[in-house]
DNA sequence: TGAATGATTTACT
DNA sequence: GTAAATCATTCAA
């Protein structure tokens, strides 16, 4: 089945070039608020406004998964050049999502928490199981996956071309941070502000929703 | 070869 | 608020 054209929403928009991924990773995860996550697949195009994101800075970042600088089947694609997805399965039922930032070798991602839908809506609420309230399709790093069709399969892919990429949004929004969720073993870096999000937004993750 | 665990979500009390 | 679902990865032996 072949991937349908592109919607007009998101045709004349730029896609973000590979140098917006190769800076530090923490601000990234905060140049990446507003930016907007598209993929593709043959069942339609799909797109959501990022409003959550953590960093992730191996390999001393005891929480990241770099952490020691141990390079693995799983965390290979977080060691390769910047703006690759790395996807990982975790809780034996979730997929999340990463971008691979800095310089080849310094294994850095960012991790996506949260979007607010704005293309191909449909297509997400029947992934997600028709869920009762609108913000139960993205407001979570699995959820989003689930709404994207982001999977295994989607592993190391480029990011800076289709059919998964990210296009350049609107930047005029507010920026709060607080620590990562659910890296409480990860010692003082636990403590560190490295969660970026858009207090505004109802879409930002409840797992936390505090801070800021 | 085996056991522990986790960058979560969901349902239930 | 607590707990179950569910398994690849990791680490110990």
């Amino acid at each position: 089945m072949p991937i349908p054209p592109i919607p007009q929403l998101l045709s004349d928009k730029r896609i973000l070039p590979r140098s917006f991924y190769r800076r530090p990773v923490t601000t990234v995860a905060r140049a990446c608020l507003g930016q907007i996550l598209v993929h593709a697949t043959h069942r339609g195009w799909v797109a959501g406004i990022i409003v959550e994101t953590e960093a992730y800075a191996g390999p001393r970042d005891r929480a990241a998964h770099s952490y020691g600088g141990r390079r693995t089947a799983r965390n290979e694609a977080m060691f390769g050049p910047a703006g690759h997805a790395y996807v990982f399965f975790l809780y034996g039922m979730h997929y999340l999502f990463n971008l691979v930032t800095g310089a080849v070798g310094q294994p850095q991602a960012v991790l996506v928490r949260a979007l607010e839908p704005c293309c191909g809506e449909a297509l997400m609420h029947e992934r997600r199981g028709h869920p009762r309230r609108r913000v139960e399709l993205t407001s979570g790093p699995g959820k989003l996956c689930q709404a994207l069709g982001i999977g295994p399969a989607e592993y190391g892919l480029d990011l800076c071309k289709p059919p998964l990429f990210l296009v350049e949004g609107c930047s005029a929004r507010t920026v709060a941070c607080s620590p990562r969720i659910g890296v409480g073993y990860a010692g003082e870096w636990a403590s560190k502000s490295w969660r970026f999000f858009d207090p505004n937004s109802p879409f930002v993750s409840g797992a936390g929703r505090a801070h800021g």
